[in-house]
RNA sequence: GCCCGAAUGGCGGAACUGGUAGACGCGCCGGACUCAAAAUCCGGUGGUGGUGACACCGUGUGGGUUCGAUUCCCUCUUCGGGCACCA
């Protein structure tokens, strides 16, 4: 064993030792049970960032921990390939976005191995491959069977400039993000996913998912959004007659009703305009939605009266439709009735428009204003002012109102949803094809499954001019399929979100070219670990929750959860330094340009360009992001210190599902541990080999070094395989170090125990720092690799003591420690308490009048 | 506005089931080694008072429950996250 501790050497070593071995090649092994531990894939911008770094440590630290308990184990990488940002490096440096995409594959691949992550690479896959989204295509075809997916009219975002279509995302305050052109709604032809059919599923199962974080079930419970309540029917003799119908929670409030607001996109609102220009114009006002920011902020409520009316369904009274640009079309049925006494919104829409306000509602004593607001006027209580339903509580004027209004016809308990259908399609090129076929005769005719994988051009370049597709003949033209005759293909692509709800599984089977998913999912699915982002809490896991809801609707999987434990890490913080030109743009600088020094007499540091040695401010600390170049490059740490380092630090620094302050002192700390253990087991080696360890011939010193390296054992084992908190661990190994730096090397036996100490803290290390631990492990005298050594077992005799400290308090207040004997009687604690000179200066002269005793632990004399 | 979560030394954090607050690391102070520096090693390090043993104070604020509260309950403050005209 050499003596100085050389990062770069140790980790080529043992990364070629794992690749030699195969040792994370994943087997189906019935023998063995399986643990199938996948980290969310990244998509390939260009390089590794620190988050990317944690995730993946997390994972590799699980998967390495797991396989030392014999598990059998699968840790697989993938890339998310398709999407926005190769479209935009496209445009900016005239290269294809598949090259672009490609390469950076090749270079990030390359830093994940440097980083050692134990990754089955024979299961690689790359979602803009044809071999991977023809399955994309193959299930959507299923989806159009089984009426899933369907075609409907749908507004997009439109950017004017760019002549293209943009996300929610790229949308701010109203305008383009790469343009600032004042944003446009288009209403175009797209492809749905019936993701609310499962709605109620997706809900009430996340009541039975113990392995997911409160916090993110809370999040898709409310996304989700169920609501209980009536919808409802206003008759009216408009155009055929029929009903106006509307969605309440609130049915016991019916007969405070004073008016209907519809949306704008309402078909009565429609009807309406027609001749009358002005509700046209105010329309379509709505429908561009809030252009002025400060329209956003004040969401000032606006509305204009249509000159229809429709009938109270109970009382029969007439009753004033407005158009409301409160009113969403998208939820409920676009139509809200008006209670202005009990709702605050119909209260300030009231107001500002003269409409009645009648109250049908006690406020618990408390007398009702016409005048202004008030928060409680929304509060459940009896009905008043409401004929028949007077005195009735919230949910018997419900049921009654419901009762009454099914018999006639006009009205039913209903639920609805917040979750909406699922939009896939995307007027861009870099996406998966929808695999449609436009004929002049047949209409949109799915490509037929022998036809598949319709397959994207890769050589195009978009010019910023809106999809390249729309220009390719090539792609563009086809026969029908149905009659034979010249059609085009679609030339919308897949929103990406489909590639990453079913990668997971293909995982199981990557190298299958005959179907999506074969047997091999059984063996390894529903993913027993998943890590990623607290970002994706909501779309990618909903929506994968909703794909393998429908793949085992079709028989293809058994499962409709496919994640039984859920993971979010926190993201990676770092300060950020800036400085205000003098046209007033914020110029950033990254930190590793810029020297801090703490000012010794004051309270504050200062911080300087490295460059000009002038001041920079600071901005606080905030998450790494290009935009406040305040990003750390995992390269450089690896290449300065080596992988042990940085996943040393990511790990030590902050429990895993918190945020971590980036620190370079944090990593030097890091990297002086390393070589601390490496120095303690090169000083120990160094001696010769250490003698078989005579647990019947240990002194009470000896004893207590075993007791601590098996304590420290029970913890770490506990701290990775249940609580999940690494940075504890590392901590617990640290004493545990420190500890042996003070125990003395003198005889045999203490060298012995000394060994024991140093394998158990180059053991539990190994799932965090595995190079250097790969290299100790050898150093420490064995011919095994560590990475097959079976997770050693605590000794339960080890950790047997004779005598245990425990803590007096007189009064709740500390006063001493004393030893005893483990198992000691109550009468000796108690004796051994009061006997103790401190504890009784505090009791004095007053009357002992209550002990309360914690065997082992603690003595609490109360006087 | 609604729903979650958090607040502990100079800093990151620990204390898992109500039982020794501040583990571990960083920083800082002192010392050793060195011509010197870096690296390394040893010691100290919540605040106040005291030469000292020790005492008092101390986990965002104010209250409560308890023999005992960082931990449980209520109030407020600040910060972070999610949703947001959802009828």
């Amino acid at each position: 064993m050499q003596e100085r501790y050389e990062p770069a050497a140790i980790e080529a070593e043992a990364q070629h030792y794992w690749d030699q071995h195969r040792s994370f090649e994943a087997k189906e092994d019935d023998s063995r049970a399986k643990y199938y531990c996948l980290c969310m894939f990244p998509y390939p911008s260009g390089r590794l960032h620190m988050g990317h770094v944690r995730n993946y440590t997390i994972g590799d630290a699980l998967t390495r921990f797991m396989r030392m308990h014999g598990r059998s184990v699968l840790q697989p990488m993938g890339w998310d390939a398709f999407g926005l940002p190769a479209e935009n490096a496209a445009i900016a440096n005239s290269v294809p976005p598949a090259k672009w995409t490609l390469d950076n594959i090749a270079h990030m691949k390359a830093q994940l191995k440097s980083l050692g992550y134990g990754l089955d690479w024979k299961r690689e896959l790359t979602t803009c491959r044809p071999e991977y989204y023809r399955w994309n295509q193959w299930l959507f075809l299923r989806m159009l069977e089984k009426g899933i997916a369907y075609l409907k009219t749908g507004v997009v975002n439109w950017d004017p400039v760019d002549k293209t279509v943009l996300a929610n995302e790229q949308v701010i305050d109203g305008k383009g993000w790469r343009t600032g052109a004042i944003i446009e709604k288009r209403e175009i032809p797209m492809y749905y996913l019936k993701i609310t059919a499962f709605a109620e599923d997706l809900l009430d199962e996340l009541n039975r998912m113990p392995g997911w974080p409160e916090r993110v079930r809370v999040m898709q419970a409310n996304w989700i959004g169920r609501s209980e309540g009536v919808r409802l029917g206003f008759p009216h003799d408009i155009g055929e007659g029929g009903a106006l119908w509307v969605f309440t929670t609130r049915a016991d409030t019916i007969m405070g009703a004073t008016f209907c607001a519809v949306a704008a996109e309402h078909r009565l609102a429609d009807v309406a305009a027609q001749d009358n220009p002005k509700l046209a114009a105010f329309i379509e006002e709505c429908k561009r939605g809030p252009a002025l920011e400060a329209e956003l902020a004040t969401q000032e409520k606006k509305g204009m009266p249509t000159g229809l009316n429709v009938r109270h369904p109970i009382s029969g009274e007439h009753m004033p439709v407005w158009v409301g640009n409160y009113v969403l079309m998208s939820y409920g049925d676009g139509a809200v009735m008006g209670v202005p006494a009990h709702d605050e919104r119909d209260f300030a829409f009231a107001k500002k428009y003269e409409l009645p306000i009648k109250q049908v509602i006690e406020c618990q004593g408390r007398a009702y204003s016409l005048a202004a607001w008030q928060p409680w006027y929304s509060d459940h209580g009896r009905c008043v002012n409401s004929g028949a339903y007077d005195g009735l509580d919230f949910q018997a004027a419900v049921d009654a109102v419901a009762r009454d209004l099914r018999a006639i016809g006009l009205g039913e308990k209903r639920t609805t949803w917040r979750l909406r259908d699922w939009g896939i399609s995307r007027q861009r090129y870099w996406g998966c094809p929808i695999p449609i076929i436009h004929c002049r005769d047949c209409g949109a005719v799915p490509v037929p499954d022998e036809q598949l994988p319709v397959i994207l051009p890769t050589d195009l370049v978009p010019d910023g001019s809106g999809n390249p597709l729309l220009k390719d003949e090539r792609f563009l033209s086809v026969k029908c399929p149905k009659c034979g005759v010249d059609a085009r293909r679609e030339t919308d692509t897949m929103d990406t979100f489909v590639d990453s709800s079913w990668y997971f599984l293909r995982f199981a089977c990557a190298d299958n070219n005959q179907a999506m998913l074969d047997y091999r999912v059984q063996y390894w699915l529903p993913v027993d670990q998943y890590i990623g982002g607290i970002e994706h809490a909501i779309l990618h896991l909903l929506y994968a929750r909703f794909w393998t809801r429908f793949l085992k609707e079709i028989g293809a999987v058994s499962f409709k959860e496919p994640f039984a434990r859920l993971f979010t890490q926190g993201m990676v913080l770092n300060e950020v330094f800036f400085r205000k030109t003098d046209s007033g743009r914020v110029q950033y600088f990254n930190p590793a340009d810029v020297r801090v020094s703490a000012e010794k007499s004051g309270n504050g540091s200062v911080a300087v360009l490295k460059a000009d040695g002038k001041e920079v401010e600071s901005g606080g600390v905030v998450t790494m992001s290009k935009s406040k170049n305040n990003g750390v490059d995992p390269q450089v740490l690896v290449d300065e210190f080596g992988a042990d380092t940085a996943r040393l630090f990511i790990m030590f620094a902050a429990p895993p599902e918190q945020t971590l302050e980036w620190s370079d002192e944090g990593v030097q700390g890091a990297f002086r541990f390393i070589k601390r253990l490496w120095k303690a087991v090169y000083d120990h080696v160094a001696s010769g080999p250490a003698a078989p360890l005579d647990k019947s011939a240990l002194t009470e010193a000896q004893r207590a070094l075993r007791r601590h390296s098996h304590q420290t054992l029970a913890k770490v084992t506990d701290d990775i395989g249940r609580r999940r908190t690494f940075n504890t661990a590392i901590a617990a190994v640290m004493e545990l170090l420190n500890g042996v730096a003070k125990f003395p090397q003198a005889g045999a036996q203490d060298r012995s125990v000394s060994q024991e100490a140093l394998e158990i803290a180059v053991m539990t290390l190994s799932p965090i720092i595995p190079h250097v631990t790969h290299a100790l492990w050898r150093g420490l005298g064995h011919v095994t690799a560590l990475i097959d050594e079976p997770w050693r077992e605590v000794d339960a005799e080890a950790l047997q003591s004779a005598s245990v400290q425990m803590v007096v308090q007189v009064n709740g207040k500390l006063r001493a420690h004393i030893t005893v004997a483990v198992g000691a009687v109550e009468a000796a604690v108690r004796a051994a308490a009061l006997a103790d000179p401190n504890v009784q200066k505090f009791i004095g002269v007053s009357a002992v009048r209550k002990m309360i005793i914690v065997p082992g632990k603690l003595v609490n004399i109360v006087v």
